[in-house]
DNA sequence: TAACTGTACTAATTCAAATAAGACAGTAAG
DNA sequence: CTTACTGTCTTATTTGAATTAGTACAGTTA
């Protein structure tokens, strides 16, 4: 299910890319698969047709999904190389939330037991 | 030296809570050093001298500078509470990203490379 | 032809951040 | 006391990004 979170203080268009992304990655949402049409998912969600297209039109542009005018919005056959893209990103990502530990004083150990926690859970 | 920057798209009143926190920490200013007057610092940074305020209640609610009118503001004595409180962040924001990274299918192998990789360097 | 699809463009609206200007009270020095 | 600083508070205005709104155009399908 697509959804937005009007809590979430991020622009409703880079929630939805994030949100379709982390489906197609997931599997959520199949290769070849067919999105909502963009006046059909605004009117669904209560938002704006534009603000649909914005996000499509990233999805494109990162090869989540092809869009085919008088066709519709499609999920990607191969996702390998968005997601070799948001690797880089969480690792990067990592690296500075790592930095700002350690010039916080976290200890290298005390790190890798936090790395630990969250690898050994469920 | 106290700074913002243009490029940065935090709000500028964060970036001094940010900045000033930082020096407090690092040393760079001292227990009971007085800061610049709101004015001062507005006029010699060419911002608003509101915004400046707005830095400096904020500074003295998370305990990092104390402010007495007719004097001037601070830096405190006891930043413990503050250093503590900034650790909590660190640490909480650290678990999302190896949450994130998790999900993205970074092994925890890969994960503590990093850490030793960023901790190992300088 | 009719009813869909995505895409593009411009104008209006909304909201947080920042600016602007001023008022008030405490402090310190002449 | 007076003057010139200090922080604090309030209200109004401006600015810019995000979003909405409305419309137009071209491709697809039945």
């Amino acid at each position: 299910m697509i959804t937005v979170d009007y809590k979430d203080k991020r622009p409703i268009y880079v929630q939805l890319v994030d949100n379709i992304s982390t489906m197609a990655l997931s599997g959520e949402l199949k290769p070849f698969e067919q999105l909502p049409s963009v006046r059909q998912l605004a009117v669904s969600m209560g938002i704006n047709p534009n603000t649909i297209a914005r996000a499509y039109g990233e999805l494109e542009r990162k090869g989540v999904i092809y869009s085919v005018a008088g066709k519709g919005s499609f999920i990607s056959n191969d996702l390998s190389v968005f997601a070799e893209e948001k690797v880089k990103k969480v690792e990067e990502k990592l690296r500075v939330g790592i930095n700002e530990a350690k010039n916080s004083g976290v200890s290298k150990e005390r790190l890798i037991v936090i790395v630990g926690e969250e690898y050994d859970r469920d």
